[in-house]
DNA sequence: TCAAGTAATATGAAATTTCATATTTATGGG
DNA sequence: CCCATAAATATGAAATTTCATATTACTTGA
């Protein structure tokens, strides 16, 4: 009683069903989160970015020239993290920063040419990669639909043990 | 027309409807996940834990005895990042690692006792704490759900800019 | 039963993240 | 105008995380 009998049925993931972890609410949504952001990370590697960096840069296409502060919490950075992100990304040329003339102490952060460029591609791929979510899952209930979510994204094969 | 010349209305987080980001499923339910767990941290930290820790004892609380990638799996976190953790947890007398008789490759995670107590108070504690959320929420569909349940969690006031 | 191949975990070294706090600039009251 | 306080960002230093790879143990086919 123990290794390989689990009951794991025939599609993926149908292991961890019994358990707590498995319906934890939370749990769901970390999963979720993961397993759909997870798919889409390739496409944002292909542009030579870091998930952090596609976060701000989609910020900052809905509104240019946003503070610190405001890019950090709306893009779940923390920061002083990520004051040295876009540090990184001013580097690269992605982005600029000036600070506010009506105050000196916001800095405000300014997509390049180039970064705008990334910034609307990755914005338009987002768009079909989310339509093609939509299209395939079903919104009825919360809990239901990101077990779904899990499960068809999560390509990984059997794997039980 | 830039700085506060928002369009937020009465509530809080009103002001980032209009954009790609505020609608984009990914974020939301990067946002969604992030905001229900940051609610409970402070109970896993009232406990001496951290997150991936309470993660490692949930997932050991279903299945004690687990092996390293499994929980690794399970747990959204990276093997080697776990192993580590793993190693601190044991030395702290939350878990104790055992090879595998029958297949030497795979170490095997158990709760000590203390690690039991916990995981037994914290997962009360996690659902009470779902019961909480699910009891005020409506679970009809996936985007407004994970909306409202970002603007029920962010308890930050006001902030626009 | 050996070799080759694969699985599970560990680990070094570089990079990133955290946490607390310093710095700089604004604000409000007296 | 000055002071005390708050806001916004930056930064040092320790801790954690990542990435690639080393180890060790099983597996399978010849």
């Amino acid at each position: 009683m123990d290794a390989s009998a689990t009951t794991l049925g025939q599609g993926p993931r149908t292991d961890e069903a019994p358990g707590f972890v498995g319906d934890y609410l939370l749990y769901l949504l970390a999963a979720a989160s993961d397993a759909a952001s997870e798919q889409f990370h390739e496409t944002i590697r292909a542009e030579g970015l870091r998930v952090p960096e596609w976060r701000v840069l989609a910020c900052l296409s809905d509104r240019d020239g946003s503070m610190i502060t405001r890019l950090a919490r709306l893009a779940l950075i923390e920061q002083s993290r990520l004051t040295r992100i876009i540090v990184q990304m001013e580097l690269r040329g992605l982005v600029s920063r000036r600070s506010d003339p009506r105050d000196g102490r916001r800095v405000r952060v300014y997509m390049t040419e180039t970064g705008r460029d990334i910034a609307l591609r990755l914005v338009a791929r987002a768009r079909e990669h989310e339509a093609g979510l939509l299209e395939r899952l079903d919104m009825k209930e919360l809990k239901p639909v990101l077990r779904a979510l899990i499960e068809t994204l999560d390509e990984d094969p059997r794997t039980d043990l």
